[in-house]
DNA sequence: CCCTACGCTGACCGAACGTTCGGTATGGCA
DNA sequence: TGCCATACCGAACGTTCGGTCAGCGTAGGG
């Protein structure tokens, strides 16, 4: 039991950093398109060096799917999500959401293509629902404050809205040229202001306007409090070689 | 080479009916995680007289890429999303898009989440990613027309509205409860008029307006021409049994 | 009534899968 | 120095994979 000093002396593989690894690469080729060979690859071991340190392939889904489902309903936890008028609670949740998107990447990638092959898997896709009928929730709640149009269900508009967020991982690299606030910005705002030309200028909440203008061109739409940097997970590299 | 009335003895099973079962069990357990034992027993025959019909399990794959590839592009050489306003034209494609995602429901959840392990998966995802670019290119246009807010990168927009509308394929059950229609209507309302109490009353389109509320609670936005009832593909019956 | 072509079967193939095992190198501590 | 836990490896495990094959039953034309 001579744990003492092991963080020190191992300077070799832990299973986060294998999870990372694993979950990068479960990203790109998908769960069942991956080996166990592939993930000892990426992490630059042998398969069974990889075994001594990892339980099994679906325990790196397992962790992948609670590292996102616990990020994902924390939000919820969160005082601006508990607080305060519905549609800003909401509008918080949705920027939430994007900033996990971006810091989870690979954990939230695989979480949405899971398909429910195995128990593993039928648990989370069950989370899965669980938070976005919660979210469903919410966007009644910002209907009956009369904030929120009520002429498309709540069901169908929290639908439409989470798909637009997880829609985002297929094609979001971070780190990239964009910034993860001005897309948050952007989808909150397309989201409730629309892609029309006049949807900018908005007499309800009070905006600054030149010339019929809005002052800013980027950042558009409300913002609510801005988030914590909190929570864990550092990212491992990975270098992963298709196949075929 | 006896051929003449073949299609009336053999009252069997031919390749693209064997295709449709194969791509509704692809869409809900993953082409990775789906064998071709799987795909047998679907269709209720043996996997080896499964393979006397088809050719292979990519064949089957690369058929439903043709299939929802052929008619996403087909949809950019209609009439309507040739000709007129460009917005008009984004409409009509976002509809079609989503009329497609119901008639086409496997053949598009099995090409949207395609990861490219193969060949086949790669030109699919190069096809895809061409349409894509061709709908940023409309939504750039009708930007240069005044019609759509500038302030957002078209491709941006382009990403966030066809991610809307791609998002559909992971809850959408054909024959449901919701029409298609209304679901096109409610994507382009939201999409366009946002989510805001105030989306629905607009002063640039001439909408009759009662009391300070729109006469019709439902098929708010513009409709545009309908789209052709056109194309081919009927749908196939198939009982999976998942595993674990 | 036989012949042939076709639909289909069970038995099977090599390869790849996830996982395990016997064994070796290493390095801190007695 | 000797010891042992740890990190790691090559090889192999049993299973399942995608795919093949020789042969059987039968329908239809001669």
């Amino acid at each position: 039991m001579a744990k003492v000093g092991m963080a020190k002396r191992s300077k070799h593989y832990d299973l986060d950093s294998l999870t990372d690894v694993s979950l990068a690469i479960f990203r790109d080729r998908g769960y069942d398109g991956t080996s166990m060979e592939n993930l000892a690859a990426a992490a630059g071991i042998s398969k069974a060096a990889f075994y001594h340190h990892v339980g099994g392939k679906e325990e790196l889904l397992a962790r992948g799917f609670d590292r996102s489902l616990d990020a994902l309903f924390s939000v919820f936890e969160e005082e601006s999500a508990a607080n305060g008028a519905a549609v800003e609670r909401v509008r918080y949740v949705v920027r939430r959401v994007i900033e996990l998107e971006d810091r989870l990447l690979p954990e939230v990638s695989v979480l949405l293509r899971t398909r429910g092959n195995s128990r593993v898997e039928r648990d989370a896709l069950a989370r899965r629902r669980q938070f976005d009928r919660q979210f469903a929730l919410l966007i009644e709640e910002a209907q009956g404050e009369g904030a929120i149009r009520k002429d498309m269900s709540a069901t169908l508009a929290a639908r439409l809205l989470i798909g637009m967020c997880t829609s985002i991982v297929e094609w979001w690299q971070p780190n990239g040229s964009i910034q993860v606030d001005e897309l948050a910005d952007a989808v909150v705002s397309m989201a409730f202001d629309g892609l029309n030309v006049d949807s900018v200028v908005r007499r309800k909440a009070p905006r600054r306007v030149v010339e019929g203008r809005v002052t800013s061109s980027k950042s558009v739409s409300a913002k609510p409090t801005r988030p914590p940097k909190s929570l864990s997970s550092p990212r491992g590299k990975a270098n992963a070689t298709k196949k075929s």
